[in-house]
DNA sequence: CCCAGAAACACGGATATCCTAATATTTGTC
DNA sequence: GACAAATATTAGGATATCCGTGTTTCTGGG
């Protein structure tokens, strides 16, 4: 599952001393921090991964499938998933194809849209993301490695991040 | 190129209201975190992949542009750039592959070890890896939209975080 | 010293996912 | 009622991962 073997030393930590070097010191800690993101969501995308394989379901099916299931009548126009889920029309259609032949999902007419096809959770969904939830709660969200406080720094500056980007 | 609407509110936040609501408080801090970082990084690869399109250019390809541009002769064994960035030797070969099409790569054979391939960075990659770096500095790594102290928190939890994932 | 087995290296094929572009249908608006 | 917008889908391109293969190198017992 590791990729490489141990490292010396921290690549990001000497990218940012090569942008130094060169002179582009005011995007040095801005590109350690996006390098850092960009590295830190490979190693938790990893972590779910491996943990949802043996549920047959990745990330986004997953996403899915807990968002119906929060929903009042468990079921949501295909649209409303990608804005709330921020991902693209397409990429709900596909993950719903896979999530409906696994039984997980029903497409159903919308009653005032005939444009529109709400997505519907079915009684397996339910149970699938359940399980999943709390293989994820006990392997991952609760073995991050780091502590409540820095859990919490993160959140709080993601947000900001998230904030300026137009995200909410 | 923004995929949905304005939201009303913050869907991190309110997932991670439902994870308290159904119980499972010990995880909500981790799964926000988990979810923050998950929704981050795809602002900050969009932002990037958006700027490097007009150069012809992934991420992915620009790392190793880059990463053959701060070594000394300019080539560095196909294994050897896998480990330093964390991804699979057959990623690094069909990145090679493009690369080496574009012209901004060149494969070469290793002088010591028969089985090996260096892989060597071109006149042409080398402008065109100094192009991308000035774009993205001007237009990603310095214009984050968070304070240089919240930067710093950023790279310093994330680093916490991948040491403890054996990164390095 | 030698040689058989294990390990490392790069690649090709198959699969899954995401994004872009284009399309058909339905709804809303002036 | 004509035209624009929204909805979901399909098709195509690019990327990443998994698995297996052929070649080369390393290692350890004889």
């Amino acid at each position: 599952m590791t990729i490489g073997r141990t490292l010396e030393s921290d690549p990001i930590e000497e990218a940012r001393r090569q942008w130094i070097d060169h002179g582009w010191t005011a995007a040095a800690d801005g590109m350690a921090a996006v390098t850092s993101i960009v590295r830190a969501q490979q190693i938790v995308l990893q972590r779910i991964d491996t943990v949802l394989r043996p549920l047959d379901l990745t990330f986004a099916r997953y996403e899915i499938l807990t968002l119906l299931s929060f929903t009042k009548r468990g079921s949501l126009p295909m649209t409303r998933m990608g804005a709330l889920l921020q991902v693209h029309p397409t990429s709900v259609t596909s993950a719903v194809d896979r999530l409906e032949s696994q039984g997980f999902v029903e497409r159903l007419p919308h009653p005032k849209d005939r444009r529109a096809v709400l997505a519907s959770i079915t009684e397996a969904g339910r149970a699938r993301a359940l399980a999943a939830t709390h293989a994820l709660n006990g392997q991952v969200f609760e073995q991050l490695g780091i502590t409540e406080h820095q859990i919490n720094q993160l959140r709080t500056v993601l947000r900001a991040l998230r904030a300026n980007a137009g995200d909410f």
